[in-house]
DNA sequence: CGACTTTGACCCGCGC
DNA sequence: GCGCGGGTCAAAGTCG
Protein backbone atom coordinates (compact mmCIF):
# COMPACT_ATOMS: atom_id res chain seq x y z
CA UNK A 1 0.00 0.00 0.00
CA UNK A 2 1.49 3.46 -0.63
CA UNK A 3 1.54 6.41 1.11
CA UNK A 4 -1.61 8.24 2.03
CA UNK A 5 -1.29 11.19 -0.48
CA UNK A 6 -0.37 14.45 1.32
CA UNK A 7 1.55 16.39 -0.88
CA UNK A 8 1.29 19.58 0.81
CA UNK A 9 2.80 19.31 4.37
CA UNK A 10 3.56 23.18 4.20
CA UNK A 11 0.50 24.24 3.94
CA UNK A 12 -1.52 21.35 6.23
CA UNK A 13 0.22 18.81 8.44
CA UNK A 14 -3.54 17.88 8.92
CA UNK A 15 -6.43 18.52 7.70
CA UNK A 16 -7.46 21.15 8.73
CA UNK A 17 -5.79 22.21 11.92
CA UNK A 18 -3.22 25.15 11.00
CA UNK A 19 -5.57 26.61 9.08
CA UNK A 20 -7.11 29.94 9.21
CA UNK A 21 -10.48 28.16 9.06
CA UNK A 22 -14.19 28.55 9.37
CA UNK A 23 -16.79 26.42 8.71
CA UNK A 24 -20.77 26.30 8.60
CA UNK A 25 -23.50 23.20 8.19
CA UNK A 26 -24.84 24.69 4.56
CA UNK A 27 -28.11 22.86 5.60
CA UNK A 28 -28.28 24.64 8.71
CA UNK A 29 -28.53 28.39 7.27
CA UNK A 30 -29.41 27.91 3.64
CA UNK A 31 -33.04 27.73 3.92
CA UNK A 32 -32.52 31.17 6.41
CA UNK A 33 -33.30 34.66 5.06
CA UNK A 34 -30.70 37.16 5.78
CA UNK A 35 -31.07 38.58 8.63
CA UNK A 36 -31.31 35.22 10.68
CA UNK A 37 -28.02 33.59 9.28
CA UNK A 38 -25.93 35.06 12.22
CA UNK A 39 -28.31 34.21 14.69
CA UNK A 40 -27.96 30.43 13.59
CA UNK A 41 -24.46 30.65 13.22
CA UNK A 42 -24.17 31.75 16.61
CA UNK A 43 -26.66 29.37 17.99
CA UNK A 44 -24.10 26.43 16.18
CA UNK A 45 -21.00 27.93 17.87
CA UNK A 46 -22.33 27.13 20.93
CA UNK A 47 -21.79 23.30 19.86
CA UNK A 48 -18.44 23.95 18.17
CA UNK A 49 -16.20 23.31 20.87
CA UNK A 50 -17.10 19.93 21.84
CA UNK A 51 -16.52 18.55 18.37
CA UNK A 52 -13.52 20.76 17.72
CA UNK A 53 -12.08 20.83 13.80
CA UNK A 54 -13.35 18.25 11.92
CA UNK A 55 -10.05 15.66 11.55
CA UNK A 56 -12.96 13.16 11.15
CA UNK A 57 -13.59 14.92 8.14
CA UNK A 58 -17.09 13.89 7.92
CA UNK A 59 -19.48 14.96 10.18
CA UNK A 60 -21.21 18.03 10.79
CA UNK A 61 -19.07 20.63 12.44
CA UNK A 62 -20.43 24.36 12.98
CA UNK A 63 -18.85 26.76 14.52
CA UNK A 64 -19.11 30.33 14.64
CA UNK A 65 -17.46 32.08 11.64
CA UNK A 66 -15.87 35.92 11.98
CA UNK A 67 -14.71 35.76 8.51
CA UNK A 68 -18.45 35.13 7.43
CA UNK A 69 -19.17 37.83 4.66
CA UNK A 70 -21.92 39.26 3.42
CA UNK A 71 -20.61 38.36 -0.28
CA UNK A 72 -20.47 34.48 1.33
CA UNK A 73 -23.49 34.52 2.99
CA UNK A 74 -24.73 35.77 -0.34
CA UNK A 75 -22.90 33.17 -2.59
CA UNK A 76 -24.55 30.24 -0.19
CA UNK A 77 -27.93 31.25 -0.38
CA UNK A 78 -27.64 31.13 -4.02
CA UNK A 79 -27.15 27.32 -3.85
CA UNK A 80 -30.59 26.85 -2.16
CA UNK A 81 -32.31 26.06 -5.00
CA UNK A 82 -29.32 23.32 -5.88
CA UNK A 83 -29.43 21.68 -2.22
CA UNK A 84 -32.96 21.27 -2.52
CA UNK A 85 -32.05 19.01 -5.31
CA UNK A 86 -28.96 17.04 -3.77
CA UNK A 87 -30.30 16.40 -0.76
CA UNK A 88 -30.22 12.95 -1.81
CA UNK A 89 -26.46 13.10 -1.47
CA UNK A 90 -25.33 9.95 1.18
CA UNK A 91 -26.62 11.27 4.31
CA UNK A 92 -27.38 14.33 3.93
CA UNK A 93 -24.68 15.60 5.21
CA UNK A 94 -23.50 18.99 3.73
CA UNK A 95 -20.12 20.61 5.13
CA UNK A 96 -18.28 23.65 4.49
CA UNK A 97 -15.12 24.89 5.37
CA UNK A 98 -13.99 28.20 4.24
CA UNK A 99 -10.18 28.38 4.41
CA UNK A 100 -7.19 30.54 3.57
CA UNK A 101 -4.97 28.96 1.18
CA UNK A 102 -3.03 29.43 -1.68
CA UNK A 103 -3.73 26.00 -3.04
CA UNK A 104 -7.26 24.72 -3.79
CA UNK A 105 -6.08 21.71 -2.94
CA UNK A 106 -7.30 20.37 0.49
CA UNK A 107 -5.44 17.45 1.30
CA UNK A 108 -8.05 16.19 4.19
CA UNK A 109 -6.43 12.40 3.58
CA UNK A 110 -9.20 11.06 1.42
CA UNK A 111 -8.45 10.62 -2.71
CA UNK A 112 -10.26 12.60 -4.58
CA UNK A 113 -11.47 12.70 -8.43
CA UNK A 114 -11.98 15.76 -9.97
CA UNK A 115 -15.54 15.25 -12.59
CA UNK A 116 -15.99 18.75 -13.23
CA UNK A 117 -15.00 22.37 -13.62
CA UNK A 118 -17.74 24.73 -13.84
CA UNK A 119 -17.79 28.85 -14.00
CA UNK A 120 -20.55 30.20 -11.31
CA UNK A 121 -22.62 33.16 -11.94
CA UNK A 122 -21.27 36.01 -10.05
CA UNK A 123 -17.77 34.52 -9.27
CA UNK A 124 -14.63 34.94 -11.67
CA UNK A 125 -13.07 32.16 -10.30
CA UNK A 126 -14.12 28.66 -11.47
CA UNK A 127 -16.13 26.12 -8.91
CA UNK A 128 -13.93 22.68 -9.10
CA UNK A 129 -15.95 19.20 -8.30
CA UNK A 130 -15.07 16.35 -6.95
CA UNK A 131 -15.97 13.20 -5.86
CA UNK A 132 -14.46 10.50 -3.26
CA UNK A 133 -12.33 7.63 -5.32
CA UNK A 134 -12.73 4.98 -3.36
CA UNK A 135 -15.09 2.80 -4.30
CA UNK A 136 -18.45 2.53 -3.02
CA UNK A 137 -18.19 5.48 -1.71
CA UNK A 138 -19.95 8.45 -3.45
CA UNK A 139 -18.56 11.54 -0.85
CA UNK A 140 -18.53 14.65 -3.10
CA UNK A 141 -16.78 18.08 -2.39
CA UNK A 142 -17.00 21.34 -4.74
CA UNK A 143 -13.98 23.80 -4.73
CA UNK A 144 -14.09 27.41 -5.69
CA UNK A 145 -12.21 30.19 -4.45
CA UNK A 146 -14.45 32.99 -2.40
CA UNK A 147 -15.14 35.94 -4.96
CA UNK A 148 -14.26 39.13 -2.70
CA UNK A 149 -11.29 37.28 -1.41
CA UNK A 150 -9.15 34.91 -3.70
CA UNK A 151 -7.16 33.93 -0.64
CA UNK A 152 -10.27 32.06 0.86
CA UNK A 153 -11.07 28.73 -0.29
CA UNK A 154 -14.53 27.63 0.03
CA UNK A 155 -14.54 23.45 0.24
CA UNK A 156 -17.89 22.00 0.51
CA UNK A 157 -18.52 18.52 1.35
CA UNK A 158 -21.63 16.25 0.55
CA UNK A 159 -22.16 12.86 1.95
CA UNK A 160 -20.69 10.43 4.83
CA UNK A 161 -17.66 8.41 4.10
CA UNK A 162 -18.77 5.23 4.65
CA UNK A 163 -14.62 4.22 5.05
CA UNK A 164 -11.64 5.49 7.08
CA UNK A 165 -9.26 7.46 5.31
CA UNK A 166 -6.50 5.72 3.44
CA UNK A 167 -4.71 8.05 6.15
CA UNK A 168 -5.92 6.15 8.83
CA UNK A 169 -5.61 3.37 7.29
CA UNK A 170 -2.48 3.02 6.70
CA UNK A 171 -1.52 4.95 10.51
CA UNK A 172 -3.22 1.74 11.63
CA UNK A 173 -0.85 -0.65 9.51
CA UNK A 174 2.30 0.87 11.54
CA UNK A 175 3.32 -0.87 14.89
CA UNK A 176 3.71 2.35 16.57
CA UNK A 177 0.79 3.52 16.75
CA UNK A 178 -1.33 4.03 19.46
CA UNK A 179 -4.28 2.70 16.64
CA UNK A 180 -2.87 -0.59 16.58
CA UNK A 181 -3.65 -1.58 19.83
C1' DC B 1 -2.38 0.43 -19.19
C1' DG B 2 -4.96 2.18 -15.60
C1' DA B 3 -6.09 6.23 -13.17
C1' DC B 4 -6.76 10.80 -13.51
C1' DT B 5 -7.90 15.55 -15.58
C1' DT B 6 -10.11 18.43 -18.89
C1' DT B 7 -13.99 20.26 -21.07
C1' DG B 8 -18.13 20.65 -23.81
C1' DA B 9 -22.65 18.84 -23.75
C1' DC B 10 -26.49 17.53 -21.42
C1' DC B 11 -30.02 17.33 -17.69
C1' DC B 12 -32.96 19.29 -14.39
C1' DG B 13 -35.05 22.60 -11.18
C1' DC B 14 -36.41 27.22 -10.58
C1' DG B 15 -37.94 31.96 -11.60
C1' DC B 16 -40.20 34.91 -14.71
C1' DG C 1 -43.18 27.58 -21.80
C1' DC C 2 -38.68 29.38 -21.88
C1' DG C 3 -34.24 30.77 -20.44
C1' DC C 4 -30.82 30.57 -16.92
C1' DG C 5 -27.70 28.47 -13.90
C1' DG C 6 -25.78 24.64 -11.23
C1' DG C 7 -24.50 19.84 -11.25
C1' DT C 8 -23.16 15.68 -13.76
C1' DC C 9 -21.70 12.83 -17.63
C1' DA C 10 -18.56 11.02 -20.78
C1' DA C 11 -15.13 11.15 -24.42
C1' DA C 12 -10.60 12.48 -25.27
C1' DG C 13 -6.22 13.65 -23.67
C1' DT C 14 -2.42 13.25 -20.19
C1' DC C 15 0.55 11.17 -16.94
C1' DG C 16 3.18 7.86 -14.25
Amino acid sequence: MDFPPNPNPDDYTHFPHNLDISEFQLSDFLVLDDGEVDSVRSDSASQSTESHGASGSTGPVPVNDPHMTAATTSTMKCKDQRVKRSNKVDGGTRVAFRTKSESEIMDDGFKWRKYGKKMVKNNPNPRNYYRCSTRGCHVKKRVEREREDPSYVITTYDGMHNHESPCILYLNQLPWTPHSS
